[in-house]
DNA sequence: GAATGTGAAGGTTTTCACAGCA
DNA sequence: TGCTGTGAAAACCTTCACATTC
């Protein structure tokens, strides 16, 4: 799925800045688009056309000399290689304040992310309904992970008892982990674990507030880099 | 406030690193624990120690050779570093979903982030009460951003909106903004804005499936490189 | 003419390796 | 002995610059 360019390493920054792409494509998609430049996408993205080009060049020659990328291709192409061409079945482990605001997120639904299952550990929640969606107990995670064919799993739970969870996501044979608690969790080698960490990016703005505020020639360089 | 070592630019991954550290010394504090080595942060980070090592000395020197770091004193230098040892005040737009979500967020308090002001344009939002705090109308931003000394303001309304939020927000002079809406905005050359994508973990972990899996050779170095 | 695709150059970040200190 | 602090080396990422193509 690498393809063409025979297995050059991706890094992570070029993954990242795929999701951009990704996101500024739609909308020149909508805006009914044909083509588009690296110039005119590093405008947008505040990086550099060159960028752009390298970024893309890993995976194929998807432009056109003269002319540019046509928008409505790329954005395919893009989407192949995220894995936002079809639809993963996502279960949401905890119906907290986060966990609630998931399940109603629609940028989610818009990039396949189809949240299936919901899961949590109070009494009071499960059986109770969240968006067309049952709560159900976290007694049965194993089970119905597996019956409902879940390949993704959302931890929204208590940084107190988010270990336990996992090690259960784990054992289920879940391959794919994305954790909002504010912990560091142990998974084995072979399985993927993402953190959203919510508290970063506010501790880099108040780290910029007082570091860099009156103080611009020592900016750091691309505060803005994924924004 | 960069201090000791002379200038020397900060570069971003180091200030996330930084945030890693702090968090777990918080751990470290509680378990009582009085030093800790570089090869034990690593570890628990992910990192190597000559990289925690690095990222601290651009702070200063806070270690003991043959000993380690002193957990409380590194982390109150790190806290002051982060500006962690304050209070800021943070007003947030849009109680929607994710700002619902973000009110009730305990990891903020806990860091000295305040939520102070809550806004909404939604007149059946306006006037009731959000733990505690009662939802203005977003007409009197301006000026309850000046009378209430607001610092930080975190942007949560749906993407259409954001850019003429955050237009309003600079006119008040907010120079510190954290957006969730999925689009990006424009600010001026000194105001910082930083955005949390939530998608953007997801397709991280959509790409590692799709593309990694079966294939852990080529296996993304540091996929796991904040977390 | 306009814009891609890409080696090579340049810059930044990470890791190494070891001197120096408790 | 154990672990920090740090120049130097290595690895990595970004930008340059230009041949190439439409």
């Amino acid at each position: 799925m690498i393809s063409e360019s025979s297995r050059r390493r991706i890094s992570e920054s070029t993954v990242r800045r795929l999701s951009l792409y990704y996101r500024i494509l739609s909308v020149l998609e909508k805006e009914n688009q044909a083509t588009v430049s690296s110039k005119e996408l590093a405008r947008r993205e505040k990086l550099t056309p060159a960028q752009v080009r390298k970024d893309l060049s890993f995976f194929g020659s998807f432009g056109t000399r003269g002319l540019g990328y046509p928008v409505c291709e790329l954005k395919k192409r893009i989407g192949e290689i995220l894995g936002l061409n079809r639809t993963w079945n996502i279960a949401l482990i905890g119906v907290g304040n986060i966990g609630s605001a998931l399940v109603g997120y629609k940028e989610f639904q818009r990039q396949g992310f189809h949240i299936k299952l919901i899961f949590d550990n109070d009494q009071r929640k499960i059986g109770s309904n969240h968006k067309g969606i049952t709560v159900s107990d976290i007694k049965n995670l194993g089970k119905e992970l597996r019956e409902n064919n879940i390949e993704i799993v959302i931890v929204a739970v208590p940084a107190t008892v988010a270990q336990y969870i996992v090690d259960d996501v784990v054992k289920a044979g879940i391959k794919a982990i994305l954790n909002f608690a504010p912990i560091n969790l142990k998974v084995p080698e072979d399985v993927f674990l993402r953190n959203e960490n919510m508290s970063m990016e506010l501790e880099y703005l108040s780290f910029a507030r007082i570091n860099l505020y009156n103080d611009l020639g020592t900016r750091i360089r691309s505060i803005q880099l994924f924004e």
